[in-house]
DNA sequence: CTCATATACAACCATTTGATTGTAGGTTAC
DNA sequence: GTAACCTACAATCAAATGGTTGTATATGAG
């Protein structure tokens, strides 16, 4: 069975990965300073292995990135993931304001338009 | 029993919410112009109570608001939760950016991500 | 070489999520 | 009033999440 592999899956692993507190707190730490995955995992009341599963969700989604460094793994933040979620709210936000314009067009004219076809 | 209500779960539902490529193009559809749940539905390959489950989860996150006309519910969007979200990935671009200078400064006036005492 | 450290990963479990169907209540149209 | 429509919500179920412990592997220190 073919997987797709799309824009929105990209977008969803973005969102879901920092819909966590304890993962939004690491991008916060790593995207200061490169740190190793064990420095990390100190910080947070819970085992090794569950801030190495975190890690892994921010890896998937390219928020942050690692660097083997002899024994350890340094984790760095990756702002450009960072920049990508930003763009598209601000999407959303220019979406909002360009009907803030046109609202006048949409009272003048108040039809309910069907687009059939996609989805 | 109780359960506590902390700022982190706040924004843990924003982007939650955002992690779903139907909830995402709902607020597209629903922040340039208000639409009933059943005109939302109809756009969907889902049943109608799975949209409104969607709209359920956008709906707690704040990121939509409904207002009753006659017997349908208007969804309409709520852009200052979209830009309370877009701040917080900005607050985290900023951090990417001063890092090289006093990072103390930057988490002084800020956003206070974490050491959050599960108030 | 030996030992402690750093990471990876599998297996397991409880809870949540995302979807379904079915039922019920409220509102508009006829 | 009756019928059709819009929404809400409960029950159910498979799959995903978020945590655990245990085991394996690789690197650096002595």
């Amino acid at each position: 069975m073919v997987v797709y592999e799309s824009v929105s899956d990209e977008t969803d692993r973005i969102f879901h990965a920092l819909a966590d507190a304890t993962r939004r707190d690491i991008v916060v730490r790593v995207v200061q300073r490169g740190q190793s995955v064990s420095t990390l995992a100190e910080r947070y009341a819970m085992s090794f292995a569950a801030v190495q599963k975190h890690v892994a969700v921010l890896e998937r989604a390219h928020l942050i990135v690692k660097e083997r460094r002899g024994r350890e793994q340094i984790v760095h933040g990756n702002p450009d993931t960072l920049r990508k979620a930003t763009v598209l709210l601000q999407h959303y936000e220019e979406l909002w304001r360009y009907r803030a314009q046109s609202i006048s067009d949409i009272l003048s004219e108040d039809v309910t338009v069907k687009q059939e076809g996609e989805s």
